[in-house]
DNA sequence: CAGTGGTCTAGACCACCCA
DNA sequence: GGGTGGTCTAGACCACTGG
């Protein structure tokens, strides 16, 4: 078994201007605010075109490592931010990949009134009207997840139509259009009665809930409440930053 | 007030090439797998250079519109899977940022032998060193984590030394490198009564806990347990796609 | 006004892939 | 060998910023 590795192709030239830049800002020697060479500098240092300046630069910036404001210049800007992440999936999707089975109950599918909680929540009046949703998702017959629902029936008109035994609330709320923003929320709760005879809990267990609201022109489209029995499972996420 | 938008600069090139290629895939003229037409025949098509071409090109690949593969040709991708994510914030900014104040309680700071499950998590043999500690991370004097902390020597040899009463174990490991790989696992719990003592709770009530391994040159070097009361603390998160 | 970044062009050379 | 994408150049025009 051989390993190959680096073909001793010699990067491309932006690349180096890149590296250029950023070894100088490594080091210390261009600060944060500190301002580069202007492009036209560039072309003279390192003996490269302008065109090929300009792409290491705006890369650089779609990067986060410069800014840059025409008729001003390209500074350092402040190191990223790191921020840690973890990956929220599809329930469906995480159990069949899993090599389980996914089924689901129906447990409720109707119109409500929104009381004063979810009217604040949805940012209307209370009284406004919502479709809401209690489905029960099973793995190998085991109960790992209630979802409830409740939706804005301008955005799902036809909610109450769909046959959730077969698709999820997920997949045809997506099908309407992807939210352009999300809230999550996560909890860890002792469940209501109701919760545990729905999971199949002997007896009350800290329970994970994620609440989950998204918004489509501005506007609260759904909130959904899932509640997961802490015993049978776990959010995973494992990622290279 | 007036409302100023869309200065009516025309768009760059680049863009309208961009936005030529974005409508075609999105009416479906071009489906997953069609292959785009060559640089030069956008070239003669759309009436603009190659390099213009070739910009727009590049953005979409970038973006994962489109894959592309030299002496092959330009094809339309899979339609990016649209990953939900939660930010996990590190407890003493998300405190201070609130206006609060943040303290800690060093409970612990020693080294230890791994046992079988340590060693399993670490990827070492059982019996390997490894530094310990349990800190209490307070909201303006209200428990609101325990972290406890398993770290590799050979990672933060200066580890025992530090004062966490000061700086806490996350910036100490931070400043040494930032990790390649990041596990998270998100549990619900019944904490046990040590952990309760700590929380100051005084029955137990789930709470929320965050396990985190973060990987090195290949190697495990830091596990962390959080425990949250789940009374007092969610993680929360919102954001745009 | 001079200097900056943002864009665009026409032409070129190359590595790569496939027939 | 002909077509593909990846890169690079020299020169150009422009909009924007600051003094």
């Amino acid at each position: 078994m051989t390993i190959l590795l680096g073909k001793d192709k010699p990067a491309a030239r932006y690349e180096q201007v890149k590296s250029y830049i950023l070894s100088r800002i490594e080091t210390g020697e261009w600060e944060v605010g500190h301002r580069l060479p202007s492009e036209s500098e560039l072309v003279d240092l390192l003996g490269v075109s302008r065109m090929t300046v300009h792409r290491a630069l705006r890369e650089l910036t779609v990067d986060g490592v410069v800014t840059r404001a025409q008729g001003v210049g390209t500074f350092v800007a402040e190191p990223l931010k790191r921020v840690e992440l973890l990956e929220l999936r599809d329930i469906a999707e995480d159990i069949v990949s899993n090599g389980h089975t996914h089924t689901t109950r129906v447990i409720t599918l109707d119109a409500i009134r929104a009381d004063s909680d979810l009217a604040m929540a949805f940012g209307q009046r209370p009284g406004a009207r919502l479709f809401h949703s209690i489905i029960v998702h099973l793995e190998d017959g085991t109960p790992l997840q209630v979802e409830e629902r409740f939706v804005s029936p301008h955005f799902a008109p036809d909610y109450l139509e769909q046959d959730f035994s077969l698709s999820h609330p997920h997949r045809h709320l997506s099908s309407i259009s992807h939210p352009e923003e999300i809230e999550h929320v996560v909890f860890a709760v002792t469940p209501s009665q109701e919760t545990c005879d729905l999971l199949d809990l002997d007896a009350p267990e800290a329970c994970l809930q994620l609440m989950r609201r998204t918004w489509v022109d501005e506007r609260v489209v759904m909130k959904g409440i899932f509640t997961y029995p802490g015993s049978r499972y776990s959010f995973v996420g494992r990622y290279r930053p």
